[in-house]
Parts: structure tokens; C-alpha cells; sequence
DNA sequence: GTTGAAATTAGTACGAA
DNA sequence: TTCGTACTAATTTCAAC
């Protein structure tokens, strides 16, 4: 079985509600019940769908605070960060990052005071943090990418149809030639 | 009703798995169906949970990529930015940024090139924007923050109880004040 | 890939502790 | 409030087309 457009359609129904049933995907999806559940099956099998989350309005949760904190490490000590990192309740998310710093983590507390707490009581003592940078969420929106909307598309196309696509110019990996063949410089993509 | 211990953990198990029916969360809750589902329903009513959605492995699903792009706006043209956000198919989170940056974006794609005409061809073009940022995420993990982890029963306590709890030094408002009231500067929260 | 049954489970209502 | 039960509706499973 493969990624089809159905496929999608599924996976953002159940993006935009992940308790909706297989029979009413069905219903909505225009397919049969059983074609539904081996699809439902498939996404969960193939790793595409990795599980169902409750979301929560976190100022109606007691989280009344959202800060991004941008790390430095130590000379690349990741294991121990990470290790670290488990520990941290207040964490939602975490990005190593390109650029600047090393990564950064996205977390949640009661208040402001408290986030002043973890940071400067609790990361900063870590060893293998050389620096930390916060700075506070004031407003937030989450906008789930859709699988289905336009770009996604152009994941699942076969190589050749990328061809000549990008507006900037196409990134070509040139072949070395293998010993008796032509290479043309085709990309490989 | 009022937020306890129980819908703490129905919501901690709703975030772990937001497929299990109302009867799984009963017995594991060890309570009653009918009593499952008055929580479940408060939980919805009150705003605290605002509804399900399935998870996804970003790379299984196509989008090879992910960029946090920090924008910062031309005088505050908030309005205008939101409007055009919205036509973004690649953002799945934003966030209005205290600090250096106006807002940040998460931003998924297929890839780097579809990342880079993203911000070049199509957010570089607003005039809402002044400059961009782009910093690519090399690796990321999810670790939902959990109601029950000890720091959010803070938000769960009553006034009186958070009295000289921070090590720092609680943060304290002086209230003015009133005509004919006694002010003893008692924190407000 | 579909349809139609039986078995199971979910959702609702209501009285009692 | 919480629980238990009875009842109805819906979903899931499984078999046959």
C-alpha cells in the first residue's frame, strides 16, 4: 500500500479531530467501512500517524506562561543535556537548532516567576549549558500543517516530475559516473 | 465542578492516548462510567481540553523539513501579518516573540529548497515584514507538558498557599490602598 | 474493494446511596 | 457528587460476495 490522496484527506480529518470514527471517516471519506479501517490500520502501521493527543487550552490548564528558551552547549555534550532534558516537566518541545544556539525548548509554567525559576535555578546550574537566552511567548496560534494542502503534494510525486519546478532553480546533485556509464548530470532526485 | 486530581490524570491520559474511550479511562481512573463521562464533558465544556488530534511523523508524511523563521514586522503591522499567515500551509505554530524578533515560526516542507522559497519568494515579499530569520531544525521531540508533573498543582492551590514558597524571593504587588481598608502589602495573588 | 450480518462497545437517562 | 443499572444507538469485527 502507498500514500495516497485518500490517505491524506484521512489524516487531516483525524488531525482536525482525532476521536472521529473509522465509520464516520468512512462516511466522509466516500469509502467503505472495511477500506477505511485497512487505511486507518496502514497510517498507524507505516509510522505516519504516530498516536492521538487531547488539546488543551493551557491558560485554562493553570499554565499561565510560554517562553522559548535558546541554549548553548558545552562543546557538543549532548548526551548529558538530553539525559537532562527528561527531567524537565515544564517541557512541551525541544529543537536542536542551525545558527546561533544549540537548541531550543519551548516550555509552560504557572507563571512568569516560575519560569525565571527553571531557568535560572535549574538549566543554568547544569554543567553542560554554556549559556541560556529566554524570551516569552505573548501570544501563540497552533496551525497544523495540512498534508493535503498544495505543497505536500509535491512529496509524494514520482523523482521525474520535479524536474525543471523550482522557481530559484533546481538543487542538482551531479553523479559521479559510474565506470561505464553516461552521466548526463541528471538529477538524482 | 472544579479541576481535581482525577481530570488531571483523565487529561494526562487523554494526552497520552487521545483515542481511549471513556470506559478505558474509567477503569484505569478507577471510577465510574457516568462519572468518566460528567469529567470528560466538564473537561470539554470548561475549555481546558479543546479537542483531539492525531500526531504525525513529520519525515513518514513527506515533510523532510523544518524551520523556525523569526520575523520582525514593519511598525507593528500585526493585522495584516495575521491576515496573510493564515494563507501559509507550511506553518503549523507561530508565536508572538517578547525580545530581539516580533513572532517566530514553525514551518514544515519537503524539503530545504521548498523551506528557502518559503521565505524568500513568499514572506520576504510582504511589506509587513522588515527583515527574516531562518534557523533549520536538525532534530526535535515532543514532550508534552503533563497536568499531573508535580509544578502544576501550583496553579491547583489556593491563594494562601503560595505565601514565601519561590527561593528567589516571591514576587509581590502592593496593592493600594482602599479608603477605610487595612493594607498590610499581602501578595494579591 | 464492498456489503451485510453478529458481537461488542459507546452514549444516555434516571433512580438510589 | 458519585455510582449502578437499564436501555438505545453506534461502532467494530468477521464472513461472504
Amino acid at each position: 500500500m502507498q500514500l495516497d490522496d485518500i490517505h491524506i484527506r484521512m489524516v487531516d480529518l483525524l488531525r482536525r479531530n482525532g476521536r472521529l470514527s473509522i465509520a464516520a471517516l468512512a462516511d466522509q471519506l466516500g469509502i467503505s467501512r472495511s477500506n477505511a479501517y485497512q487505511r486507518y490500520d496502514w497510517l498507524i502501521e507505516s509510522g505516519v500517524i504516530t498516536g492521538f493527543t487531547a488539546t488543551l487550552d493551557f491558560r485554562a490548564a493553570g499554565f499561565g506562561v510560554a517562553a522559548l528558551v535558546f541554549v548553548s552547549l558545552e562543546q557538543q555534550q549532548w548526551g548529558e543535556f538530553r539525559e537532562r532534558l527528561k527531567t524537565v516537566p515544564e517541557l512541551e518541545y525541544f529543537a536542536v537548532t542551525a545558527g546561533e544556539h544549540d537548541g531550543m525548548l519551548l516550555v509552560r509554567a504557572a507563571d512568569v516567576a516560575a519560569i525565571h525559576e527553571l531557568v535560572a535555578l535549574n538549566l543554568a546550574q547544569w554543567s553542560c549549558i554554556k549559556s541560556t537566552e529566554t524570551v516569552f511567548v505573548m501570544d501563540e496560534q497552533w496551525d497544523r500543517v495540512s498534508l493535503g494542502a498544495g505543497f505536500a503534494g509535491r512529496a509524494l510525486r514520482s523523482p521525474g516530475e520535479w524536474a525543471g519546478e523550482s522557481p530559484l532553480g533546481s538543487t542538482r546533485h551531479l553523479r559521479i559516473a559510474e565506470p561505464g556509464e553516461e552521466d548526463e548530470g541528471a538529477p538524482l532526485r
